[in-house]
RNA sequence: GGCCCCGUCGUCUAGUGGCCUAGGACGCAGCCCUCUCAAGGCUGAGAUCGCGGGUUCGAAUCCCGCCGGGGCUACCA
């Protein structure tokens, strides 16, 4: 029997902007299948575009991975066997393998200038047929030039494929005209230097977005033209698509980028079952899963072959659950950092009342933050001002917990002789503010007893 | 324009010829619980399976055409 090569999966994101989403989807899905088959996950960096590239990108891109956990093997700032990891550093390799071809027939220098390709596209495009390449400096190449782009001459035929989602694809490659694997800076298109990368790197599987189903030809006619091996499969993911079916935009759609999940307190955890879900599922009713579940239970069997809509409902529910699930301590651990004006004891005295009210953990500064800041006092009927007072004379004598408040409260509500809305909505109104509170014997517990009895004779003072 | 992918409740989806009077989840509505808001429990509305033709005793499921959406077609990745 065969003995198959070590399963190497890779992602190879472009720092050219924000980390988003569809990053995180893909390394999601290839960090899935490597630990499925015990393999090797590689983060590469692709950064062929010197006028888009920018190092802080780069960092962003390690930051949100690193939150999400979906930490990579190999990668620039790890090392590993098959250094450098950062495309940028490769360009020799790149050029040696575009001279190898140059050498062979199989590429050719390209001096034409956008201008001229610009023409020869429009002129397609006016006689109504299909635009490849002219092939004019193959054939008869303008003297004199030394500017060149180096293109790749496209042998044509039939290129079929394996797709894990989509079974065997077949594309007709006459209809691909020869394309520029060297621009003319000197650094490889995406088309030349992923390919060479993924032979070199021992890639076996290639996982990523559908929007590449159609460069994989390209890239495989590449890949048998320098003599390497072709990659054992491909897998093409859907696509995450904007709430109105559209292709999400850096300006239209802030879930775009993934920075305001952690900004807004999503847990990563959370968040990777949502994209899981997101064009995929298991079969069967579960819909939570740890990630060793979802290492067991994925398959590309089940990958949904259309895109899909990007639903915030849907994730704040799952968080929500998520957030339902965690531990108190937990919960307090990560709330921190969303309430910092608060310490640990508050923190942890405010679990038990907040955690059904959160979809997010930013939602906690909603309920707590009459903690840290004052209230403007409203104004109180004659009657409402002595219900008050009956709360303060209850509350004083209780013992500062939840269940001792609740208990004296009741009482002072039956003796007043209105329901617990009608005397319990001023009091709310007085301590937070606000309409909606955590319930009162909470709301009144997290404050220190002499601030919340202050507040609420301030605001009898102020009705005089 | 050419090539490729896709099309089931508002959304994510189950479904591979009869088990479908199309199931689940989110969301939505109502009720219960209840000091507000959640959470939780119960109930409900919601898809003639994009459209039109076939094939078949029988189609969401097979075939053809059309329409619609998306991707690629760059010296972006």
């Amino acid at each position: 029997m065969a003995v198959s090569a070590p399963v190497r999966v890779r992602i190879a994101p472009s720092p050219t902007g924000f980390a988003h989403l569809g990053t995180a989807s893909t390394a999601l899905y290839n960090l899935l299948f490597a630990r499925q088959h015990h393999g090797k996950f590689v983060l590469r960096i692709d950064d062929t575009d010197l006028e888009r590239n920018r190092p802080e990108y780069e960092a962003l891109i390690y930051e949100s991975l690193s939150w999400l956990g979906l930490d990579w093997d190999e990668g620039p700032n790890k090392g590993g066997d098959y250094s450098p990891y950062r495309q940028s550093e490769r360009v020799d390799t790149y050029r040696e393998q575009a001279a190898r071809l140059i050498a062979e027939g199989k590429a050719y220098r390209c001096y034409c200038t956008p201008e001229e390709l610009e023409a020869e596209r429009r002129q397609a495009q006016l006689e109504k047929r299909p635009y490849r390449y002219s092939r004019r400096c193959l054939v008869n190449p303008p003297q004199g030039r030394t500017v060149f782009a180096v293109r790749f001459k496209v042998p044509g035929g039939e290129v079929t494929f394996t797709d894990m989602v989509r079974g065997e694809m077949k594309f007709d490659a006459d209809l691909i005209g020869d394309f520029i694997i060297i621009k003319s800076d000197g650094y490889p298109t995406y088309q030349f230097a992923s390919p060479v990368d993924d032979a070199l790197m021992k890639i076996t599987h290639v996982i990523r977005g559908e929007e590449h189903l159609s460069n994989t030809p390209y890239q495989l006619m590449l890949v048998d033209a320098l003599g390497y091996d072709r990659p054992v499969a491909y897998a093409h993911m859907p696509l995450i698509l904007a709430r109105d079916g559209a292709k999400m935009s850096k300006r239209k759609h802030p879930e775009l980028n993934l920075a305001i999940y952690r900004e807004q307190g999503y847990l990563p955890e959370a968040l990777l079952n949502y994209l899981t879900l997101l064009g995929w599922n298991p079969g069967t009713s579960q819909e939570i899963f740890s990630f060793d579940e979802l290492v067991h239970a994925f398959s590309f069997e089940r990958v949904q072959h259309a895109g899909a809509r990007f639903d915030w409902e849907k994730l704040n529910w799952i968080d929500g659950e998520y957030i339902r699930n965690l531990g108190d301590d937990e919960l307090a651990r990560r709330l921190r950092s969303f309430v910092p004006q608060l310490d640990a004891t508050t923190i942890r005295r405010a679990i038990p009342p907040l955690r059904t009210r959160m979809h997010k953990l930013a939602q906690a500064v909603d309920y707590l933050d009459y903690l840290w800041t004052d209230p403007a006092p409203p104004a109180l009927d004659a009657e409402t001002v002595g219900r008050v007072e009956a709360a303060i004379d209850a509350l004083t004598e209780a013992q500062w917990e939840p269940e001792p408040i609740e208990a004296a409260l009741e009482r002072a509500v039956e003796r007043s002789g209105v329901g617990k809305g009608k005397f319990y909505t001023p009091l709310r109104d007085i301590l937070t503010g606000k309409k909606v509170s955590l319930p009162i014997h909470y709301t009144l517990d997290l404050l220190p007893k002499e601030v919340a009895i202050e507040r609420l004779q301030q605001a009898i003072q102020r009705a005089a």
